[in-house]
DNA sequence: CTGAAAGCGCTTACAG
DNA sequence: CTGAAAGCGCTTACAG
C-alpha cells in the first residue's frame, strides 16, 4: 500500500514499480494516483470531478496516472465528506418485486431515477409490518437521499424525523397512517364501483366480492366501491358473497369455489376480484368448473394474457406505470428542495371491456368438483 | 450544531437545552451523543454496537442520550473506516424488471439477501450494454459487495480487477464473456431441442422458430436446440420459418401473423417460441386469426395464464426463482471467502405440456387478416 | 472498563 | 492555477 508521503519523495517516485500497484486486493486511492502524478490530492480530486482551472499538463499526468492504477473514486467517502446524504439512491418498497403490478410501478421508478443518475433499490416487503420498519431504517442508514413506499404497516409516525431531518417520502398504491407525506393512489374506491356498476348494469344481482387482505388500504376503498354501487341499485350486501383475506391466487381460486357451489340460487351470477392475482384464481375456478361463459367476471387490475381467455376478462386497469413515473416526480420536486405542503396525485383507473364482465345473470347447474 | 466540547464543558451541559437538539434538519451523530451522555465518543460506539465491556451505569446514560436525540449510526461512515466494502448492499442487474421472469429472479435474490441483512440494488439494463458498463461502475463504487448480472454486454473482462480486487460476482441466465466467473444457467439448448422434438413427435415437420434478439445468449442457445432437433429428425432448416430479433409481444406478434400468411403447403404446421414475450405475441397472433387449435405452439419459460388459455399452451419451464436462489447462494460463497475456481450450475427446464403443442399438423385454410 | 489519537478516502474552506 | 490543513462520522489500534 503507498504510504503518505512528502513532496521530496514524489520527485524520485515518478513511477509504479513493474506491478507494484494496481494488484489484486488494492484498489487505487485518491492519494496512489497523486503520488503517481507527483502532485497533490486536492489536483487529482479537480480533474477527476471535471472541475475547472487545472492546467493542461497536470490534467494529463493526472488522467494518465489514473488510467494507470484504474482509479475509480469512492462515492462513499465522498458522499461523507459532502455532508451525508448518500451517493445518490433512492429506496423503493414494494409489496413483492415479483408481482407485475409492483413490477411496472418499479420500472418506472427505475426509469426515472436512471435519467437523474440515481440507482433504485427495491425490497420486497411481503406485507409484513416489521419489515417495512427494518428496510426502512436500513435504507435510510445506507443515506438513501429518499423513498418510494407501498406500505406494509399500519403506523407510519416513525418517519417523521426523517422526513423532518430531509427525507424526500412519497407512498405509491397505499397511503401512510399517522403521517403527512405525498401520496400517488390509483382511483380505487370509483373504480371498484364503476366494476360493479358495470356488473349491475348487465342485470346481476348476486355479485360476490373476492377480496385481499382486508387490512390493506386499497382492498378496503375497493370494498367500499362495491359497496357503494350495490347500495346504489337498492342491492343489500350478503355477508355470504363477501369473502376477503385471499392473499394468493390459490387461496381465491379456493373461495372462489366455495361460492360456485352454494346453492342455484344463493350462488353468485358474477364475480367482482379486487385483486390481480385474486382475479387469477377467481378465472381458473370458473375454467376449472367450465362456468367461465356462465358467471361474470370483472377484474382490478389488469392481466398479462386477459385478452386471450375465452372470454376475455373484462378488468378495471390501473397504470401502475404511470403511479411509478408521478411518485418520482412528486420526489425529485422535494429532492430539489420542495418544501410546501404535502402533495397528493390520483392515477385514474379505466374499464375495459373483454367479454367476461358482459355476461348476464342466467341459468345454470351446478357441476360436481372434480 | 454541538460543537467539539472538552470534559470541561460536558460537566456544565448535563442536557440539551429545551429542543435544542434533535431539530429539523440536523442528525444526532456519536458525538452528540457522547457529549449529552458525558463520555468519550468510543463510549457511545461501543454501546451503539453491542459491544461488551461497559459499565452498566454507562450503557444507560448512552443509551437514553441516544433515545432522546433518536440517534441512528451512519453506516456510510463507519463502512469507510472499516476498510472500503459497504454495509451489506447486493447489485442486481436485470434484462427487466417488469418482466415477470426476471421479477422471479429479483425476488429470490431479495428473500436470500434479506436473510442475511443485505439490501439489494436491482435494475434494468434494457439489451443496453453501455447501460451494463454505467450500472456495474456505479455500484461499484456505491461500495456493493457483490453483483448479481443478467449481462446485457458482450464484453465483461472490464469486471475482471474488480473481481481480483474481492468483488463477489455471479452472472445468471447469460455467461459473461472474456471472462471466467460463477454462472448460474438454465438448460436453455436441450430445453428447446426438447420443445421441438415434443412437436416432431406430434408429426410436425414445418416448425418456425420465433426466436428473442440474435445476440442475446439464450436466444443464441435456444435456436441451437431448435436446429439439434430438425436435425435428428432429418428435417432441414428452413431460413423463412427461422425469424429472429423480435424485442416486444408486438414484433412477435406481427412476425407471426406473417408466417401463418404464408402459403398452405409452405406455412408452418407448428411454432416455437423461445421466450415469454415472445410467446405471447405468437399466442395473440393464432388467436386473433382463430387458428389456435389448428396450429400448434410450444413456448419457452412459462406464462402466468398460460394454463387458463384455450387450447392451453404447452411450455418449456424455466424455474427463475431457483435460478435467483442458487445465484444467491454461489455469492454469498465468495461472501464467505470461498476463493477457489468459478462455480457454473445449471437449472433444468421442464415441458409441460397443456394441448397447445400436442395439436397435429392438419389441413387449414389461410384466413384474410382482419 | 474507558478514552485520546489517528485514520478510512474524499471534499470544503482557505492560503498562496 | 495549486496545495496544506481540517473535517465528514465512524472505527481501529493503542494507552491507561
Amino acid at each position: 500500500m503507498v504510504q503518505a508521503m512528502t513532496r521530496e519523495h514524489l520527485t524520485t517516485l515518478s513511477g509504479p514499480a513493474p506491478g507494484g500497484w494496481g494488484r489484486a486486493g488494492s484498489r487505487a486511492t485518491l492519494r496512489d494516483v497523486a503520488a503517481l502524478a507527483g502532485v497533490s490530492i486536492k489536483t487529482v480530486s479537480r480533474v477527476v470531478n471535471g472541475e475547472i482551472g487545472v492546467s493542461e499538463e497536470l490534467t494529463e499526468r493526472v488522467e494518465r496516472a489514473a488510467r494507470q492504477l484504474d482509479y475509480r473514486p469512492n462515492l462513499t467517502a465522498s458522499s461523507l465528506r459532502r455532508g451525508g446524504r448518500g451517493p445518490g439512491m433512492l429506496g423503493l418498497m414494494l409489496e413483492d418485486v415479483a408481482n407485475p403490478f409492483f413490477g411496472a410501478v418499479h420500472r418506472a421508478v427505475d426509469d426515472a431515477a436512471s435519467e437523474r443518475g440515481l440507482a433504485v433499490m427495491a425490497t420486497s416487503l411481503n406485507e409484513d409490518p416489521v419489515k417495512e420498519r427494518e428496510v426502512a431504517r436500513a435504507l435510510i442508514a445506507r443515506g438513501v437521499d429518499g423513498l418510494v413506499m407501498v406500505p406494509a404497516g399500519f403506523d407510519h409516525s416513525y418517519l417523521r424525523n426523517e422526513i423532518q431531518a430531509g427525507l424526500a417520502m412519497v407512498f405509491v398504491d397505499r397511503p401512510p397512517r399517522f403521517l403527512d407525506a405525498d401520496t400517488v393512489l390509483a382511483t380505487n374506491r370509483s373504480g371498484a364501483r364503476e366494476a360493479v356498476e358495470h356488473l349491475v348494469a348487465a342485470g346481476h344481482r348476486r355479485i360476490a366480492f373476492l377480496g385481499d387482505l382486508a387490512d390493506i388500504a386499497t382492498a378496503g376503498d375497493r370494498m367500499e366501491g362495491y359497496a357503494d354501487a350495490l347500495r346504489s341499485a337498492g342491492i343489500g350486501i350478503e355477508e355470504r358473497l363477501v369473502l376477503r383475506d385471499l392473499d394468493s391466487r390459490a387461496t381465491a381460486q379456493k373461495a372462489a369455489e366455495g361460492l360456485l357451489q352454494l346453492p342455484a340460487d344463493q350462488a353468485p351470477t358474477a364475480l367482482f376480484a379486487s385483486q390481480n392475482l385474486v382475479t387469477i384464481g377467481a378465472a381458473r375456478a370458473l375454467h376449472r368448473h367450465d362456468l367461465q361463459h356462465l358467471i361474470a367476471l370483472v377484474g382490478f387490475d389488469d392481466l398479462d394474457l386477459a385478452d386471450m381467455l375465452d372470454p376475455g376478462v373484462t378488468v378495471v386497469a390501473q397504470d401502475p406505470y404511470a403511479m411509478g413515473r408521478v411518485a418520482a416526480e412528486l420526489l425529485f420536486a422535494r429532492l430539489d428542495g420542495y418544501a410546501g405542503p404535502s402533495q397528493h396525485r390520483t392515477i385514474a383507473t379505466r374499464l375495459i371491456i373483454r367479454g367476461s364482465g358482459e355476461i348476464p345473470p342466467g341459468e345454470r347447474r351446478v357441476r360436481p368438483l372434480d
